[in-house]
DNA sequence: CATTGGCACTCACCACGACGGAGTGCCAGA
DNA sequence: TCTGGCACTCCGTCGTGGTGAGTGCCAATG
């Protein structure tokens, strides 16, 4: 019975600390939230909240604020799912549906997702690990020299300039083109790969032994390239702006953050499938300098196979519910897309 | 002979503050710089360039500050080209040598010019609009529908889905894909654009009527899709977190400033050719909220034809002879590398 | 036994005033 | 034309005291 009301009060701190940015104190705790006790109770409570850890006061005789413990218990029992407006529906719905490419829809949902939560938002490209050949092109640019172009199912296009060491013929270079596509076509990248090392394996009597190889080692660079799975579009940084107060300690370590793609990356996790959506709340990250900056994330992808990440990285003082509907409805749209691509 | 001193005392005037971030004062003006005269004579002259506008206090009885025409004048005439160090030149080229391909130029460009100035860079992608057609692929994906990549002599690929409204034949495409190139290959982006209008226009009869019109819309879509003459890649943010004083009033508008690539384009300008770089202080920019921000700016291309433009966003108060060459660095090694590729 | 009102206490915050010091402008002399 | 001297101006800092929000504890109450 009182344990419910603590975590009534506890819900209560988070609210209104996220909402003022100050400490709360008891009184007028009781007079923002309709709680029908008195400020002495509520005060017996968060000593309470304190001695387990839910909270701290930043001084003897502030109010209290929530502890990385706090928000943590507030996002796993107390949040109650809060509904996007209809509004906010259709802005991310009509925003999304103009995008004309992979990039597009990448870019379009960064900013709508910095926008909806005011905060600072990742997107992952699509890995390529999961994604499957579409089809390849081998475009011939001069007598030694051709492109080769992979496309995905993601809509991703990569190419890589081939040079030959013998002169091209046309019908050879049809032959290859075919049988390229024959045995990558359709296939997982991983599987691609390997099926193509077969091919590039060519009899040395074979008319296709100069140019197999070369073009078998540019795709597979191309699938395996790592660099690409790092590709990450950032947007809302103006965001920052508002932090004010803690500058150093704050912003300067996630603009940093935020430059460096990889740690993002890590940031953001695992990809979660299915509508999960992580929180990863101030120090449980793995950087130190990151211990004031949480991390809303979740995977999207067709059919919830979840692709790559997009999240929301902000204080650990956010608006949790929002920032996780929001996240979880712009995951939602993009993979609704890529399904349709 | 004083105008040669008072110009003498501008230039020490910039280098302190622009070093100590604190204005300056007679005293420690004579002391740190070599000038042979008096205190009281640099007074002297400090008040004239103050009548002048090329000084300012910020308040009575506190040391000077240069004013955007004192800049202005200390980097038209005062300015000594600073030449890069043979370790700084060493990196710029190692580093920029590594890259794979278009986009990753841009990146490196970035990152290395913003390491470089410890400044925020900003690196336009080369606009399509003075790049030739290298090459048109028409690749079929369905029965209805096709994939048109269009590769340019700058690396950059543009692709398009095409639906059609009849299945495809091979031999068509096959001569469409000819007429395609035969038309489009060789030319700048709006002759090719012109003359592709032509190839779309066919009497009913002739078996490319179905097809020839939607490829050649998508193409010339992505020829003068002015989204992609948009393309920015921004880096070194986290350099803003030095401003620290003057956070509201200089690094919001420029973070908002960031996310607006157009906004961006406009201010680095137009691309000036032949390692020009183009300086522009404060206020003299059209954007009020910027005035307390500069840019360094050049245009960089191969042959030196400007394709598209490169620079630094930073504080008035920078370094100008430093940033001036470390952006007409990046811009002729850059340059240089589109030059081969 | 949980809740409540009362009360003394603790600090952050603010306004105020004093003061030191860096820097200036001006003037008379070299 | 330059220099040394001098009075003056303010900014920034530092201590000081008052104010108020908030707390912890305790005794009383239902």
């Amino acid at each position: 019975m009182q344990e419910e009301r603590r975590l009534a009060v506890l819900r209560a701190i988070v609210e209104d600390y996220v909402a003022t940015e100050e400490p709360v104190g008891s009184k007028a705790l009781v007079e923002r939230h309709g709680l029908g006790v008195s400020p002495a109770t509520v005060r017996n409570d968060m000593a309470v909240l304190e001695d387990e850890g839910y909270i701290t006061q930043p001084h003897t005789s502030a109010g209290r604020v929530p502890t990385d413990k706090g928000y943590r218990l507030f996002v796993d029992r107390l949040t109650t799912v809060k509904p996007m407006s209809v509004a906010e529906k259709r802005a991310v719905s009509t925003f999304l549906d103009g995008a004309v490419d992979l990039d597009d829809v990448v870019q379009r949902s960064v900013r709508v997702l910095s926008q909806l939560t005011r905060q600072v938002a990742v997107v992952q490209y699509p890995t390529l690990s999961r994604s499957t050949v579409r089809h390849v092109e081998l475009v011939a640019l001069a007598p030694r020299r051709l492109l080769a172009v992979l496309i995905l199912s993601t809509g991703r296009v990569e190419q890589r300039l081939v040079d030959l060491e013998a002169d091209l013929d046309d019908d050879v270079l049809a032959d290859l083109r075919l049988r390229v596509n024959q045995t990558a076509t359709g296939q997982v990248i991983a599987e691609a790969v390997t099926a193509l090392r077969g091919l590039g394996e060519q009899p040395p009597t074979s008319p296709l032994a100069v140019y197999a190889a070369p073009v078998v080692d540019a795709l597979a660079d191309a699938m395996s390239d790592h660099r690409s799975d790092e590709r990450i579009a950032v947007g809302g940084a103006a965001n920052l702006a508002r932090y004010g107060d803690s500058f150093d300690s704050a912003v300067r370590p996630l603009l940093e953050a935020l430059e460096e793609h990889v740690v993002l990356l890590k940031l953001l996790g695992e990809a979660t499938a299915g509508g999960m959506v992580t929180v990863r709340i101030g120090a449980e990250g793995p950087y130190e300098q990151l211990a004031a900056t949480s991390v809303v994330a979740t995977g999207y992808g067709p059919q919830d196979d979840a692709l790559a990440t997009l999240g929301v990285v902000g204080p650990t003082r956010m608006d949790y519910p929002g920032t996780m509907t929001a996240v979880r409805a712009v995951a939602r749209y993009v993979s609704r897309i890529l399904d349709e691509a």
